[in-house]
DNA sequence: CGTAAGCCTGTACCCGGGTACCGGATGCAA
DNA sequence: TTGCATCCGGTACCCGGGTACAGGCTTACG
């Protein structure tokens, strides 16, 4: 398969193909006598895996050891990874969660302003009225 | 106040305070005869607020709206961009929820390769063994 | 065999959110 | 008044994840 084939299988741009390769998580495919690339099929589904990687929370940089890692099994630290992340993905809820509250609370308290906010008991963090000048452009 | 001073209370760079005025997040300050910034207090307020809300999820463009909103009250639109956000971040949170489900399961069936995982009911994205040539850098 | 579509490399640019460096001017205290 | 810390504007760079463009070569189809 030629790059613009996969790149429409796979859903992505042939430049980011190119892009992937450079960073180390496509190997270099066979080329053509005239130096295009020739990609075996299970590309595609390479990229999935990628594309599925990435929807996970790991960088490109962090799929890229994964894949290396991998490719030997026993994948060392697969595991530990997948657990890592994990527990950074719930400290990542966590936290949208309490933004998710304070936003809630602002809502119900009808808050009038970032700045100056008008409403009694208001949520918002700590300003207190003091800012609502100094934003004036 | 000085640059130096403002930035150090409100724990930024002094490069940021300067890169905010460009952006439009903070007012031009007075200056001194010789040209140096001079902030009022509420500064240091201010740039709490700011801090605040990209926590609660917004982008410097987004803060500087509803700033600009937010400096004549009532604010039209803070309680819907609140409302929406909320909205944005609940869908984040669905993201995240299923990209931590599928992690689990991958350590619970010890998966032993992103690409060419030996475990039985293997959860990771349809790949079936298909993938695991095409990644040999 | 001609021609158009497709691919090649290299380089430059995009976004958001900053950060660093430069040479020169100021501010403040001793 | 001198000397050092601080600040000035301008420009360039960083990160991650791509995307675009130019100028030239290859491949496939009729």
């Amino acid at each position: 398969m030629r790059t613009g084939e996969v790149a429409e299988r796979a859903g992505l741009n042939i430049q980011t193909l190119r892009y992937y390769e450079r960073r180390g998580l496509l190997a270099k495919p066979a080329r053509s006598n005239g130096g295009h690339r020739l990609y075996p099929d299970e590309t595609v589904a390479l990229l999935q895996v990628i594309k599925a990687a990435q929807r996970l929370g790991f960088s490109l940089d962090e799929v890229a050891g994964l894949l290396e890692a991998g490719r030997r099994h026993p994948a060392p630290g697969l595991r530990q990874r997948a657990v890592d992340k994990i527990a950074e993905i719930d400290r990542k809820i966590a936290d949208l969660a309490s933004v998710r509250a304070t936003l809630a609370e602002v809502v119900e308290a009808r808050c009038d302003s970032l700045t100056d906010c008008t409403c009694p008991d208001c949520p918002l963090p700590v300003v207190t009225g003091a800012a609502q000048e100094a934003g004036e452009a």
